[in-house]
DNA sequence: TATTATTCGTGAATTAATTCTCTATTGGAG
DNA sequence: CTCCAATAGAGAATTAATTCACGAATAATA
């Protein structure tokens, strides 16, 4: 029996599924056609019925004794991340962070679409950084309802941060993709990811302080 | 009876501290001398429940009706992310986010001090970008190994990945920061975490197609 | 054509993480 | 001084995620 779509997904299993793409992607300029879970699993050092539980995610189905269709599942995968349509973004904040996603060509691949970047920053504003313009922020919420926005990237400063997600609240930006190690509050309806820098930083300092005291008890 | 120390923890709790930092340092600002883990619960919509384990992994010990003195509570995060001591580090890959990073004032808050950093492009070598000298990425592994260098945070694309990974190895660098989109392989006593932007991207965009269905369905 | 090895897919078992429930403590109010 | 309300802490219960075990399908081989 087919299973009924679900509404929500295992976050880890969503966060491997880009590791997936990688090693899928390769095998595609190799004019693989056909790759294993088990091939999958050995590349990425993971369970291999993991790898088939999250690709099932997808809704991809596989022939036994053979695997998957490289190229339907990287079409299947990233139709499941969203990538396979194109999502127009307004960027705040045009520090060093900001500037070197502006920069960032491999959003394409992603779909991510990176319209307008806006600042507060008199000397910022009229700048076009990597072909974006940067505006002044308080231009973004009328942009924003009048172009259909779908995703605010902030990369300002945590001070500033909740501010400029009212602004893209209220500009109907339903994706906020947050840089700032701040808290954000929206509406339920508003979908908020976090992407500091410092989570992760964190658990590599954490794991290599505990590696270091089991290595003193040893 | 009291806990003996873990050699490891929950990687969702340790992801979940530096938000906790943020509130702290935050009350500490306001000169508060205690929270409880219901404060902070609110502040970040999560269970109190799991604030207090997720505390407890620090070992900081709490008063009943009072809570934790948020200066020792600060410390003791701190030190449990490994955040109370200075690392020093490469960073090879001088493109927009290598460079992001050299920029990124907040590293001196979590101990990460970029000592230097290194390209093999010829037109990025001998600049030096926020106070940092850009090196020949050749020069890396003797340089590593004179300096005892902690950390190799790698900003190069996917193709120079391993290759730069290979030598901070060779250079005894134990902590590898990974911004590159490709899986690294690297002996058992060196710890890998990846920061590759597409992971978060494809959670908040993955989220948003999933609430976008559910509108649908409704 | 029959056999074998590989792989998918699924349900069960296990392990990890979260949430619930209760007890003990303690500062403040009456 | 006594009671009350807020809180930490710890263990139990629940839920989520991972791993195990096995049956079914199928391409390759003898």
């Amino acid at each position: 029996m087919r299973k009924i779509r679900k509404f929500s997904a295992p976050e880890p299993s969503m966060r491997r599924l880009p590791a997936y793409l990688h090693v899928l992607t390769r095998l595609l300029r190799e004019n693989r056609l056909y790759v294993s879970c088990t091939f999958i699993s050995n590349e990425l050092y993971l369970d291999p019925t993991q790898v088939r539980k999250d690709l099932a995610l997808t809704g991809i189905v596989g022939k036994p004794r053979v695997g998957y269709s490289v190229e339907e599942l990287i079409d299947k995968i990233k139709a499941f991340l969203g990538w396979d349509v194109q999502r127009n973004a307004f960027l705040v904040g045009v520090g060093n962070l900001g500037t070197a996603l502006l920069g960032y060509q491999r959003f394409r691949l992603y779909g991510l679409n990176i319209v307008t970047a806006f600042d507060k920053d008199p000397r910022r504003i009229g700048k076009t950084i990597f072909g974006v313009d940067v505006l002044h922020v308080d231009k973004m919420t009328n942009l924003a309802l009048r172009n259909k926005i779908d995703i605010g990237i902030i990369t300002v400063g945590e001070d500033a941060a909740q501010e400029v997600a009212d602004l893209m609240v209220q500009g109907f930006i339903k994706g906020i993709w947050n840089f700032a190690p701040k808290t954000l509050i929206v509406p339920d309806d508003v979908i908020v990811e976090n992407a500091q820098l410092s989570v992760s930083l964190g658990v590599l300092t954490s794991k290599m302080k505990l590696s270091q005291t089991e290595k003193n008890m040893v």
